[in-house]
This record gives structure tokens, C-alpha cells and sequence, in this order.
DNA sequence: TGTGCGAATGCAAGCCCTTGCACTATGGTG
DNA sequence: CACCATAGTGCAAGGGCTTGCATTCGCACA
């Protein structure tokens, strides 16, 4: 807690450096050079100069400082999925993180269609260093948009597009995902299985069916259905999930979002139709809630925290020292199994 | 060892206000003039300044002009509850709400012990317009060294205190809450009651006590037990409920938090203690996942979203003019029936 | 025709900082 | 003892913007 500053007489302004510098009795230079890293100071001037800083409670004004230096150690955080309880996680790591390196977090929420224009304009007005866009259904105009402003953008839980511009992903690798997937369900004995994704438009939702497809082709298998919700949240998955009941073939549904599965596993309860008995759900993300014993979620678990300690050191090293040609790292994710699938 | 010296984005500069006026024609009070709302600007000037500034993709410096002006439009929003699912919601709302008004919110996260003076410190450094506190279980301290900054600060979900420093209060009734609470369970013939709190030092945990406790009085009962939780967290919730589970002579529980409350139910499921039967539940925010089959819980609503729109206004209000004395909105709570209390 | 007024404009002085440059000590070297 | 590298300093010129003030202009009014 900083403690309180008496000389600071209330309603006045702020002090600034030149009234440091006059109270120090020394040259604003400095006073600057004191705050500056590496810079060349007596350390008897040092002393002074803090004591001044001390006695009226100065603190540098980073906006002004970023005019000469042309840096704001302003991040752009954008995301459009509020709704998702496992974004609280991600929203806690990037900003913890961030402040760990001393950048700052401006938040730009795109959800329920905010203006994506407003967005960006705001990004350039504040003069962020960077930006990291975290979704994976987000038009991807945004993001070509930020790259083509010349803003230094890493694209988390996105997927790589055709090349032409440096959009940088840090995802989880989705497609393996999806295969792990299958592959654990068909193991379990699991044959007529049915994928329950979010928005069709999500990339994430398409790479995970690629994923998942591919595992059952090896095994000459097909999805029973696929269907697609309108977001990845338990509502969806309640919804799409009564409507898969109707075909009483399905024995298994890869989800692919955990609050799709919850949804669906709420819909079989509904149903009287027991998980994993009577029907195995697998979902994705390895949410919190996923572990709760009310659903205890066998799902895919992508490695979030790397995923974002990844992100940000990307974005940060790309403002250091651009690069031209995309840079792309995914995460292996891996099965962690609970209730909600049969046992071999 | 100097700092390294920042290599400049290769990509073009972005345009200043100078650019655009040069090849506008005009001075650059002209241009300044016409991104200034009720400015004097004659048509054919403002025509000739705006296709100027398309042609170069001119983007107003906030920075720059936040010198001028002493306003940054910048709020700060201070939280320190990443971890629940809860907050998912109001970060929405804040963002969204702050958005609409022109404004960016500035985040700091102060989870996990991130130092508080830091946060202060970068609230100053970028000259936030405001700030908004959103946390019942912050040290009541760091609020009121924003206030002795002279920073417009509004404490969401907080409590009054002791009325020397401009500290507004935006948050829910807890007392009435709580009061709620108990009344809603006597009703229902509860009588052994126990109240599961948060952390002991959230004002939010012994309002909502003190509230319970009130209800009970006038029945001339007392609770049963009293217990808090390092968190408002689902582990803490199932932990706590153990514990009080070895005195069956509890008959219901007011949980302090939905997240305590559902585990506590799955303390009770765990138990083979059925819930409303053998044991009743209620909890409290009525967040989404509350109403989700798997749970179906009995809660005590606060109207989010009413409190959030009414702090966002009230800070905006603040920074426009000052306000010695504090001021406090209390937000009426109300009961939400489902399924974790019997029928009256 | 003269007068007054408001609208439109430009000038230049800031806002709060950083930093290149020129300059002074200082001490170490040959 | 002359010489030079180096650390420490201040000056002043910005960085991109706003705004008070003075000026000009057109117009309505008498």
C-alpha cells in the first residue's frame, strides 16, 4: 500500500518532473535519467532526486514518457467470449502475466457484436505496443485488420491462415485434440458416435471434427451426426444434445467444448439415459467445473497456462524485433479421463 | 549498460495531425478543431480535414491529447477474483458498459498477492480518469490509498466505511440478502441452520452473516454453526460441508456464495445426503451455472447487471464533479426458488 | 455606409516527458 | 606533465496534440 503522501495538498494537481527537478535543485534531464534504466546518474543526484520524488509524491506519467519513447507498454487484449466460465482463467493468466513483465492489459471486448472497428481504432488511438486476440471466433478480418495496421498481433486459440500476413498462433493443437478424442472412444468400445461442436465458424470447432474424423476413418468409422451450436455454451449443448436423443443409435458424443458437454450430459439426465453407460461423452478444455463431482467430465485438457506464457512472450519478442513470415505453435493436448466414458 | 535501444517497426509511421492538416491545406488547429465535438469548423474545411485524414489513415493520438486535456478516458478496473466463474459476467459488463461510454478499461489483477502498491502505482503512471474497484474481499486499504491519490474510485461490491474519505459504495444489500436468506429457510422449516461463509475478512461473508443472523432472531433461533472458506470457491464449499456433515443435527445451510453452495451439495451427494430432503441449501449471486440442472440451486439473486451500469455512471459522475461526502447504492437482492429447498 | 457580432481561422504557447549534443570534472595513463 | 577516455550534467529541441488569443471575414442591422 503506498503510503499516504502529505505534501500533496488536496485538489492539487499532480507533480510532475519539472517540479522535482527544481526541488531537487537539479536539471530535469536528471530527474528522467534517475527513472531510465541504465542511464548515467551520481549517485549522490540519485539520492536527491528521490528524496525530492519521496517529498512530493511523484510519479512519472507514462503517456507523456511514451510520446519521446514511442513504446506505451499498452497490450490490446481482445476477446469475445465473456460467457465462457473458462476464459476467467485465461483472462487471470494473461493479465497476471502481463503485469509480471510491466505491460498493461487495455481490454477490448467484442462480444454480442461490439463494433470490431471501434476496437481496432481504439488499439491505434492508445498506441498499444501489441495485441493479443484471444478467440477462435472472431471474424478473421479482425485480425488481418490489426496485422495490416501494422500492430504486432499473436492470434491465441486461433489457426493459421494462407501466409500472406504476420499473424502469429499460439494454440492448442486442435486437430491432434480431436483425434486423442476418438481415439480414446473407440478404445472404450464406443462405435456410433456423434460430435457436438460450437459455431460452425469457429475454427476450433472445425479443427476438432478434423481431428475426431480422422481417428474414426482410420478405424473405417464415421461420425453418426455432427451438429453445431450457436456458441460453446451449456445451453447448446442441452439443446443439441435432446436432439441427438432422437436417434437412439448414438452411443457416444465427443463435444467440443466442456460446456457443451455439460449441457449434453444434463440433456441425457433429462433422459434418463445413464453417462457412461447408456451413452459416453468426452468434452474439451478441461474447465474447472469439468472436475466437479456433479458431472466429473472425462475430457481433452489443452495446456492453457503455456498456451498464454507462450502468447505474451511472442507478442513481446515480435515488438523487440518484427518478423515477417507467421510464426505458429501449438500444444499437444492430452485425455484426462474421469466418468464420463465406459472403461475399456 | 544502457537499455537496448528500441529498432523502430519497419512499417510506416503512423500519421500525425501535422501530415493531415499539411495536405488538408489548413492549420492544425483546423484539424484538431474537427475531431473536437462542438468545435467551430466550417463545412468545406471539415470536408477537406476528413479526406485528408482517410487518405492517410490518420488515427488521433489519445495519448498526445490526453496531455492537453488532463483526461485519458482510461478507467481503471481492479479485481482480484479470477478464479470465479461469477466475474465472467461482470468483466462483461463492465467492458461493455465502459465501451459505450468512450471509455477503456484498464485492468490490474491482484489475485494471488500481486502487489497492490504496483497496481496503484500504474493507475497514477497512466493517469487514469478513474477507477473501479470490483471486489468484497480486497484490503480496504488499497481503496483508500486511490482515494488519497485523488483518484475518482468507486468500491463495487464493498461496504460503507467510516465516512472520512469521497469512497462510493456500489453493491448489492447483503444484509438484506442474508436476511433473505434466513427468512426464506425458517419458512420452509428450517431450523438448524449453519451458515457456510467466504473468507472471514470479506465484508461481503459477515454482512450476509449478520442479515442471516437478524432473520433468525426474530424467530428467536440462532444458526447452528458458522464456518468460512479461504475463498468463495467450490473446493472450499465441499471441505466446509464435510466438516459440518459430522453433526447431523443441521438441517440446512446458507452458503455465502453459489460456488460454496454447490459444493457443499456435492458434499452432501457424496454423503448420500439427499438435497432438499435431508438437508436444505441456498446460496447466494445466483451466477449462470447456478441454474444449471446438475445443481438446480436455490439462491439469492443481486442484480448484476442494475449495480454494474449504476457504478460505471457513478464513476463517469465522480470525475465530472467531485463529491466530498461518500455515497452508498444498495441494490435490493431477491430470492430465486429451484430445487435445494423444500417446499414451504 | 458604418457598426457590431459571431463564426472561422492561424499562431504560438504549452502539456510532461526523453535524449542528442556539448560541456565540465575526474582520474588514469604514457 | 600533457592527454584522453569516461561519467555526469544541463540545455534545448522535440514528440503529437489542444486551446487562448488575436485576427479576419461575412453578414445583418440601423
Amino acid at each position: 500500500m503506498a503510503r499516504p503522501r502529505k505534501a500533496l495538498t488536496p485538489g492539487r494537481r499532480r507533480a510532475t518532473l519539472k517540479e522535482v527537478a527544481e526541488l531537487a535543485g537539479v536539471s530535469t534531464s536528471a530527474v528522467s535519467r534517475t527513472f531510465t534504466q541504465g542511464a548515467s546518474v551520481a549517485p549522490e543526484t540519485r539520492v536527491k532526486v528521490l528524496a525530492a520524488t519521496r517529498s512530493v509524491g511523484y510519479q512519472p506519467n507514462a503517456l507523456a514518457r511514451s510520446l519521446m519513447t514511442k513504446r506505451t507498454e499498452l497490450i490490446g487484449l481482445v476477446a469475445n467470449n465473456f460467457d465462457n466460465p473458462v476464459f476467467m482463467e485465461i483472462f487471470d493468466l494473461f493479465t497476471r502475466r502481463l503485469q509480471l513483465c510491466g505491460r498493461r492489459p487495455l481490454l477490448a471486448n467484442l462480444s454480442g457484436g461490439a463494433s470490431t472497428e471501434a476496437a481496432l481504432e481504439m488499439l491505434l488511438q492508445y498506441s498499444v505496443d501489441g495485441v493479443i486476440v484471444a478467440s477462435s471466433t472472431l471474424p478473421p478480418q479482425f485480425v488481418r485488420a490489426c496485422a495490416e495496421a501494422h500492430l504486432p498481433v499473436v492470434h491465441v486459440f486461433g489457426r493459421p491462415g494462407n501466409g500472406k500476413l504476420p499473424i502469429h498462433i499460439v494454440s492448442p493443437d486442435n486437430v491432434q485434440g480431436g483425434r486423442l478424442a476418438g481415439e480414446e472412444m473407440c478404445k472404450r468400445g464406443y462405435r456410433q458416435i456423434a460430435f457436438l461442436g460450437g459455431p460452425q465458424t469457429a475454427t476450433s470447432t472445425e479443427d476438432r471434427l478434423f481431428g475426431f474424423m480422422e481417428s474414426l476413418a482410420a478405424r473405417k468409422l464415421k461420425p453418426r451426426a455432427v451438429v453445431y451450436g450457436h456458441a460453446y455454451s451449456h445451453e447448446a449443448g442441452l439443446i443439441l444434445m435432446r436432439q441427438l436423443l432422437k436417434d437412439d443409435g448414438i452411443d457416444g458424443v465427443f463435444c467440443g467444448d466442456d460446456n457443451l458437454a455439460m449441457g449434453a450430459i444434463d440433456a441425457c439426465r433429462e433422459a434418463r439415459i445413464k453417462v457412461p453407460g447408456g451413452m459416453g461423452i468426452i468434452g474439451f478444455n478441461d474447465m474447472g467445473i469439468a472436475a466437479w463431482p456433479a458431472y466429473n467430465l472425462t475430457t481433452i485438457h489443452q495446456p492453457t497456462a503455456d498456451i498464454i506464457t507462450a502468447a505474451v512472450e511472442l507478442v513481446l519478442s515480435i515488438i523487440e524485433k518484427p518478423v515477417k513470415k507467421p510464426i505458429v505453435r501449438l500444444f499437444d493436448c492430452r485425455v484426462v479421463v474421469r466418468g464420463t466414458l465406459k472403461a475399456a
